[in-house]
DNA sequence: CGGTATCCTCCTCGATACTG
DNA sequence: CAGTATCGAGGAGGATACCG
């Protein structure tokens, strides 16, 4: 912000290799990450998190520009993580409840840092890319 | 710097919208993590936190399953985002070093709370799923 | 309303071959 | 050693139509 310094303290200060240990929970944690740092997963986590629960077509309209498709695959994923849980409820017309877990709260929590780094470093990034294309021209 | 930043120092901590005021942040903010979370980048990421300055073939055979091709794209996508540094010794054979740069060293450490989420939730993860499957059949 | 099923289209990614 | 070029398979993801 003001003063340079940006994000340092928000976690463990420096985290070399927190599953590196043991390769296979490396895996693991890998094949965990790719699957939750999905662009979809990652706007609903954010939407639940804002508004808590709310209802398929309500997260479809929040999140924009999601297909029926992809939105009900995600939830699915989600939920079969164990991120977010699913009410049905027995009406008609049906109603279907999403709403975090606390485990899904947490990774919102966890993906915090990276969304600080994101923001704070988007002009950086930014002007990295221009001096790139123009190195590239040369 | 920041266009408007209003210095909201209330991210007190769970972090509920970080860049959600401004969609249009938002949504840059978003393609960052999408290219940032790949899962070639955060492993480069996480060889180079370790080890430090690496050579190209060095670093395909500590990632392990890479393609060159895929080696040499994310390579370059990492340093036009400004995480890696890319320095060429003009001597025959050539010699390529890699290296992270600040941007690049302060991403890991913004990782390192989803690193740590991942960790400590794998079982909770897996659990989760099994439930889900059983219910999936009934 | 909250899905599932089908088709179709990019676009990523790997394998292979070649080069300075 | 450190790439570039080309091809081809496969999966992600959108559009559409239909169902309970």
């Amino acid at each position: 912000m003001s003063t340079g310094a940006p994000s340092e303290s928000l976690f463990a200060p420096t985290c070399d290799h927190p599953a590196a240990e043991d390769p296979a929970v490396e895996a693991l944690v890998r094949a965990i990450i790719g699957q939750v740092a999905d662009k979809w997963t990652l706007l609903i986590l954010e939407e639940l998190a804002e508004r808590g629960t709310m209802r398929f077509t309500e997260i479809g309209r929040a999140v924009g520009d999601i297909s029926q498709k992809m939105l009900t695959k995600t939830l699915r994923d989600m939920e079969r993580m164990g991120l977010v849980s699913r009410t049905v409820h027995p009406v008609v017309p049906p109603h279907v409840d999403y709403a975090l877990t606390d485990l899904g709260t947490s990774l919102g929590a966890a993906f915090c840092g990276v969304w600080l780094w994101a923001a704070e470093n988007r002009e950086r990034i930014e002007a990295a890319r221009a001096t790139f294309e123009a190195r590239e021209k040369r």
